[in-house]
DNA sequence: AACGCGCATTAACCGAGGTTAAAACGTATG
DNA sequence: CATACGTTTTAACCTCGGTTAATGCGCGTT
């Protein structure tokens, strides 16, 4: 069995509208979330109410708190739709039954969790290594199609600064390349 | 089998003295380490000559650069000894055969990409949701005996500041410590 | 058309942390 | 003991981004 078979036999599917939540931060949720369309933000709020955003999933994404599945803990961030999203949610303890039956199944979890686990070092390293404005250039060369589809607010909360300082850091960025293309 | 079986069978056993490199940023190394005594730090350094700490690695961490042992590209960071380290060497190709032929082993292999998985997204977290006062008083009260055995340069570079921003933040925290404790 | 609402920009002010350089400490080595 | 080297602190100055508030812009609703 494969992962794709794992999803049609296991798997419930999911349609949300914009604004829906699939689970609040505070919530108990065990199961990930395949995303088969749509757009969402996975998003952190601090007790004075400032949101930072974690990460933006789309098309063939897996999502899910880790810490709530794996540990039974509280999820530690919400996960809210940007778009109208076709989700098929899967149980976390399933899945992992599962892999300690089938080797196969166990080795595509395996991939699922390096990719991730890749994702995840190059987010730390932007924010370990990088500036604000070196991070927004970076995500307008690598993601701009994200951009497209996503405010400024948002974009700022995933950067790390606020709208206001996103503003100015574009106004920079654009500014240094006209002078650059002269 | 399990993991342990698996290093005895497999693991090649190092040595390394304070100042050594395990490897280097930009080398290709496919290895992954399973630490058995030591403390090491994993860093990258930036082409201006920037240093910025990833990581501080100990006993029963396991390390490895994953886009080289993975994706076969040079590695992102070096690893350096800061004490006497006893290492285990291990093939990650390797332990992906053994995965592949045994469901115990990927289950194990599993467990461990799970705890590192959610390792990244506390430091993610620390770095998009907090000051560097915050991640330092975090870091105080978590990993206390972390702090004595480093120096407070490595520490800096691993909160993201400079030394000199460090030492500001140390004076700070600590007169609100005085204060809140009359 | 008029209104309201959220988003984006701009300005003024502020604070945290970077940069540079000097001084104060430690501590190892001759 | 004296020297030298790395670490930590301190000070002066500067830059970046946060905060607050005002303004403008787009867009949907009535």
């Amino acid at each position: 069995m494969n992962f794709y078979d794992f999803l049609q036999r296991e798997g419930i599917k999911i349609e949300k509208k914009i604004g829906d939540h699939v689970f609040r931060q505070g919530e108990i949720d065990t199961s990930l979330y395949f995303i088969n369309s749509g757009l969402l933000k996975a998003y952190y709020l601090s007790e004075e109410g400032k949101e930072s955003i974690k990460s933006f999933l789309s098309d063939k994404d897996i999502i899910g708190s880790l810490t709530s599945a794996y540990l039974g803990e509280p999820c530690s961030f919400g996960l809210l739709c940007l778009q109208p999203t076709k989700l098929t949610k899967i149980s976390f303890s399933a899945l992992r039954e599962y892999s300690k039956k089938d080797v196969n199944i166990a080795n595509e979890l395996i991939d699922v969790l390096l990719q991730f686990s890749m994702k995840k070092e190059k987010r730390e390293y932007e924010f370990l290594c990088l500036s604000a404005e070196q991070r927004f250039s970076l995500l307008v060369e690598s993601r701009p199609n994200l951009i497209e589809k996503i405010t400024q607010n948002d974009l700022s909360r995933y950067l790390g600064v606020t709208p206001v300082g996103l503003s100015r850091i574009k106004k920079r960025v654009y500014e240094n390349m006209d002078l650059t293309n002269i």
